[in-house]
DNA sequence: CTATTTTCGTTAGGTAAACTAACTAGTTTA
DNA sequence: TAAACTAGTTAGTTTACCTAACGAAAATAG
């Protein structure tokens, strides 16, 4: 079990360098930004502090890439009327455009390392393990 | 695949956030370092480049590691012989004494979400997992 | 054998992505 | 209706890396 926790640690740290470096060689934005983007996409709307706890960052963090995706044209803000301390977010034309767009360019690095060195069992026990690893990042 | 590719890039970027958060809270010492650390231990002896390319660093990067750790008296340089360019690192006694400690306090954070959300058949499938994982980080 | 190129490690300086502390404004509770 | 709480933001800082440039040693080429 502790071998477990620290192997996988090691594993977890290592594919992140590798995404994030691909990421920041290929997008403009980061893994954070990107993934922001497609949640606001899947949700339509949604609060910055939603966002946030999603992304597992902190509300100030969400706002300064709330900023900059809005000084870009990206998102679009609306205040909410019931509470006017809500800011709905959306998406603009230019951000739905990325979303089509990062759907073919996104990830490259890790869908070529799973083509060059993974075999169609070895995939198929990923796939099995994937909603577990996503109910420990839940 | 590419939803495979998707949301394992969430999971990871997720859990390396909550792991190095608790790290960084009960440590001290960066996910890297402890990891430099742990290699060190693993291997006796061990040249700053290796360390680089197994932590996924540039050799600058892991120089200031290295610097960081001499100061705090945790490692020991060892010019080789045969090459003078080359310097063999060591753990020093306080170096191993946090192996030690680390044992015990490393990574609660991962093994506390193990136990609280999988069974037993969700481990089983993590472990067939891991070695699948490593070879995409190899 | 000398001159060039390569390798190992380091230093200096810079940057991206996060953080905390402190604030405004709106909302709820006592 | 005053106090406490919540949503979001701003300002400033920290962390964990990076690139560029360098010195010293070793390997290679002429």
């Amino acid at each position: 079990m502790d071998i477990l926790v620290d192997a996988l640690t090691t594993v977890i740290s290592g594919l992140h360098k590798t995404i994030r470096r691909s990421f920041s060689d290929s997008s403009s934005f980061s893994l954070t930004e990107l993934q922001t983007i497609a949640l606001i996409n899947r949700n339509g709307k949604i609060l910055p502090s939603e966002l946030a706890t999603k992304t597992k960052i902190t509300t100030p963090s969400m706002s300064q890439i709330l900023k900059k995706m809005e000084m870009r044209g990206i998102i679009n803000r609306q205040s909410c009327d019931s509470d006017k301390r809500k800011v709905f977010i959306s998406l603009s034309k230019a951000g739905k455009d990325i979303v089509e767009q990062a759907r073919f360019s996104r990830n490259e690095a890790l869908k070529t390392l799973i083509d060059a060195r993974l075999n169609v069992d070895e995939i198929k026990i990923l796939e099995q393990a994937l909603p577990i690893l996503q109910k420990l990042n839940a």
